[in-house]
RNA sequence: GGACGCGUAGCUCAGGUGGUUAGAGCGCUACCUUGACACGGUAGAGGUCGUUGGUUCGAGUCCAUUCGCGUCCA
């Protein structure tokens, strides 16, 4: 094995391998039982990035985890055809290729473009999965417009319209004039803005003065249907079903009393504007007024708009107004005013409100089945305070916008007949309209919502609606693991789905990973910089180390701050591991294999004991979700109880011992590797091939990524030994090699030194030769002598003979500091214990665990007064 | 405006149902090229847990108040 670990090639060579070995793949037919996860399919348009990372991480680390632990575990993997997004991006190439919009392609040839950038692109991501180490079924890979995926589509959108859930009609929504198409509410995004509030001067018609209204949006004027005051509202009360002279129009529209009106904005009067704002559009509807479309789908002022304003962009327009409504006096003035503008979470877009023909999904009930879901535990959510959330959303749900001006995606089933107009929703297109006979049929031209099919992907990419094996097998899955930004727009639409059409829940656990942030806790983005490239990271530092980084700083609920020392750290603690199998390699002969029945002794029993305690910690944080208490208790299990002390024990027995004393280090090694497997598969196969493969019992699988979780081993069920010897070893260890230091005597200068702990006797040799010590005498009760430097420890003292103490007295002195010190603790916790409050109330464990302190407080002060005389 | 989250060593973060002298990694100090590892080893220093008040025998951990930061929803 090379000095260090060289996870560049390490990378490379493994995957391949386990997946040619068929490891990842779903085994329906094993008699073990399922266990299943879905990816959230990436985005074709999308490039790795730290959220990928860290989810995919989370995943691999689960699935391999699952599979070690027996189940037959399937991870299906996926992307997702994303509309908007791969619909910008195509367009912009083909802007910038052949300088064409797609409006002068036909349907077809635009399709075939974005087909054909589909199948260039898909790979990218798939690749990055694979560099990733991700443990996916490849043989299940899906993708959203597959064929069969398109079919549940269609089959869900006939169904629900059949139902009455699913309709169409005329409603206010939000438009992007950019990307010309509707939206959801949940694809808005609100951006403060500085901007102006203008105060507009209409006045009465019957001459009796004027009422101001203020706005934000002075261009909507044009379409204002009437002005409207709080109903209580004593300064205009005597306005109420008065008439005002709309300016710049010859339109007369009346005053009118809404309880909606807010009496403390502006002036109390508001314009209302039915066709474009979403509030003036539920009171006009309440109030009966008309609605006035001045704005069109290309942002642009209709003919509705008169004849000075016809055709101007709408912040052209804005100028226009303002101008000559200021010519003409009706500008009464002029505020700076912070508002929220509306936007595409997509595009960025400035969004239109706008009353259009749409396609819509009542979700009332299915919103109902899913919190009731959430409510009675079902569904599960890591970190719960997510529930919340999802009541909150769930409860003040709207109907769902699901149609989509966009030609990328899955296409409505709804179909009308060219002759009598006949609309026929089916999932293929009808040869008779059985309204009129007629045979030509036009499709809507339009799409669905990209999450219209993200929602059906727990049952879809097992072949819904067929009833296939897999389907029965693999649904509902064990654990979803996602981002909660993705809460309203994924999760909730897929528990719906779910519901409705499995008639159970698509998953029984959500956990919600984190966000990733830079080593400031800074949100990484392109415009600060400081995105860091989890491709590059794995070059730089080695996808085991980029893993291991994010898996033990996901603890649940809290972002994650990432870091190169946090990298380097963790790349650190490869090596580390690494080093120690490197040590377990040149330390055994071809004579040890773990066929061979170890032999245990004190330091065997202390670090089976070790490896039980936290290999059973560690099972119970992964089913959990503790992602960073399972790393972190490895890390410490590794560095700290097998490289620093177990290894550095076991160094006397390898030297000299049998194979059946020299075998227990191997053991120890296969269950750390099989333990840290699912964290680090790059490192741990590397390592499993040079040092176990050779060494396996017969049966035994040659790749670690197909063996067994390490809890079921038999060497961890070996109790015996004294299970504090070891820990009063190191204390000792410590206090001599501490009492070198403070006296100035070289790390490699021998000395003989002396010890009371009689226990630690027939570790004599260890402690001379980790302490380099020249001599080690044991004996009870105190030490005397004014040449030697003293430390207490559990158990006793232990000394160093040193001829030319510098000074005695300081030596006394700290023997001094130390007495009282521990007689100040001892006071706090008698006083404790004799706090009558405390003895009734506290638990008896409690209780016991002071009086247990006090005892050992007792000791060590004894034995310092022994050595102060 | 409503809801939620966060504020713990120089930095970045852990600290389920309250129970001793509050942990980790990095950084820092001193020493060490000792045959697994300098991507290493040895020994140390360093926080009283944003503020104020309360509940309790006992609070970083519960309640209230206040300040600062962040996110989501209107």
């Amino acid at each position: 094995m090379d000095k260090a670990f060289d996870f560049r090639t390490a990378q490379t060579r493994w995957y391949e391998t386990w997946e040619k070995a068929g490891i990842f793949e779903a085994q329906p037919k094993s008699g073990k039982q399922p266990w299943s996860i879905v990816i959230p399919p990436p985005n074709i348009t999308g490039n790795l990035h730290m959220g990928h990372a860290l989810v995919f991480t989370l995943h691999d680390v689960l699935t391999r985890f699952k599979r070690a632990q027996g189940f037959d575990a399937v991870w299906v993997p996926g992307v997702d055809h994303a509309g908007i997004a791969t619909q910008m991006v195509v367009e912009r190439q083909l802007k910038a290729d052949t300088g064409k919009t797609r409006h002068d392609l036909s349907r077809e040839e635009f399709l075939e473009k974005l087909w054909s950038w589909k199948e260039q692109n898909q790979g990218a991501i798939e690749n990055q999965l694979r560099r990733m180490g991700a443990s996916v079924d490849w043989t299940r890979k899906r993708f959203t417009m597959d064929p069969d995926l398109n079919k549940a589509v269609r089959k869900v959108f006939v169904e629900a319209y059949r139902k009455g859930l699913i309709y169409r009609g005329p409603r206010m929504i939000q438009w992007d004039p950019v990307s010309h198409t509707a939206l959801s509410d949940l694809e808005v995004k609100y951006v403060e803005k500085q901007g102006k509030l203008w105060h507009l001067r209409y006045p009465l018609v019957d001459g009796g003065g004027s009422v101001v209204v203020a706005t934000t949006r002075p261009e909507t004027m044009l379409g204002d249907t009437a002005v409207a005051v709080h109903p209580d509202d004593a300064r205009y009360a005597h306005l109420i079903g008065k008439k005002v002279k709309l300016p710049l129009t010859n339109r007369e529209i009346p005053v009118v009393a809404d309880a909606f009106v807010d009496p403390a904005f502006g002036t109390g009067c508001v314009k209302l504007t039915p066709a474009h704002d979403p509030n003036d559009h539920e009171a006009g509807k309440r109030l009966g007024l008309p609605s006035i479309t001045v704005i069109g789908f290309d942002a642009k002022m209709t003919a509705e708009a008169g004849s000075d304003y016809a055709g101007l962009d709408r912040f052209e327009a804005r100028k226009k107004v303002l101008a000559d409504l200021e010519a003409q006096g009706f500008l009464e003035k002029i505020e700076d005013y912070t508002h929220q503008v509306s936007v595409s979470d997509r595009t960025g877009a400035v969004l239109e409100p706008l009353v259009s023909t749409q396609w819509f999904m009542d979700v009332t009930e299915a919103a109902q089945a899913s919190l009731a879901a959430v409510r009675d535990g079902r569904i599960r959510f890591t970190p719960s305070h997510w529930e919340s959330v999802w009541e909150h959303w769930l409860t003040n749900i709207q109907d769902w916008c699901i149609s989509r001006q966009l030609v990328w995606g899955h296409r409505i089933p709804a179909y009308t007949c060219g002759r009598c107009g006949y609309l026929a929703v089916e999932t293929d297109c009808p040869a008779m309209c059985p309204h009129c006979g007629g045979t030509t049929f036009e499709q809507d031209p339009d799409t669905l919502d990209t999450w219209f099919s993200s929602a059906l992907w727990p049952f879809s990419v097992f072949g819904w609606p067929q009833e296939s094996e897999d389907l029965k097998r693999y649904y509902p899955t064990d654990v979803l693991i996602t981002g909660y930004d993705i809460l309203f727009f994924w999760v909730a639409r897929m528990v719906m789905a779910g519901l409705a059409q499995m008639g159970d829940v698509p998953f029984k656990q959500v956990y919600f990973n984190s966000l990733v942030r830079d080593a400031h806790g800074q949100k990484m983005s392109k415009t600060k910089g400081n995105v860091i490239d989890p491709v590059l990271t794995m070059e730089e530092f080695g996808t085991d180390a980029l893993r291991f980084s994010l898996a033990i700083m996901a603890a649940p609920g809290t972002d994650i701050s990432l870091s190169d020392s946090r990298l380097q750290d963790s790349r650190n603690f490869c090596n580390k591991f690494w080093n120690a199998a490197r040590f377990v390699q040149m330390s055994l002969g071809d004579d040890v294999d773990l066929a061979v029945e170890p032999v245990f002794g004190e330091a065997e029993f202390w670090m089976a004991s070790r490896l039980r305690e936290d290999l059973t910690r560690v099972t119970e944080a992964l089913e959990t979700f503790r992602f960073h208490e399972a790393a972190e208790i490895l890390y410490h299990l590794v560095w700290d109880d097998f490289c620093a002390t177990y290894i550095e024990l076991a160094k006397l027995t390898l030297q000299s011992g049998t194979p059946a004393q020299k075998a227990a280090i191997l053991h120890f090694l296969d269950i750390l590797l099989r333990a840290l497997h699912p964290f680090v598969p790059f490192l741990t196969e590397e390592i499993h091939e040079a040092v176990m493969v050779e060494r396996l019992p017969e049966g035994e699988p040659k790749l670690l990524a197909a063996r067994s979780w390490p809890m079921a081993d038999p060497l961890l069920q070996r109790t015996g030994g004294h299970p504090d010897l070891v820990p009063m070893l190191q204390e000792a260890l410590t206090a001599l090699r501490r009492l070198k230091k403070e006296n100035g005597v070289d790390d490699a200068k021998r000395v003989p030194a002396h010890c009371t702990v009689k226990v630690l006797e027939p570790f004599a040799d260890a402690l001379k030769s980790l302490a380099r010590l020249e001599s080690l005498t044991f004996s009870e009760g105190g030490i005397e002598g004014p040449t030697r430097a003293l430390a207490v420890v559990t158990g006793g003292a232990v000394a160093l003979e040193l001829a030319g103490l510098k000074d005695p007295a300081a030596e006394r002195a700290k023997l001094e500091k130390e007495r009282d010190k521990l007689q100040k603790e001892l006071e706090g916790l008698r006083s404790r214990l004799s706090n009558e409050g405390f003895l009734a109330k506290a638990p008896a464990e409690a209780v016991a665990t002071q009086r247990q302190q006090a005892a050992e407080k007792e000791a060590r002060l004894q034995q310092v007064l022994v050595l102060l005389g």
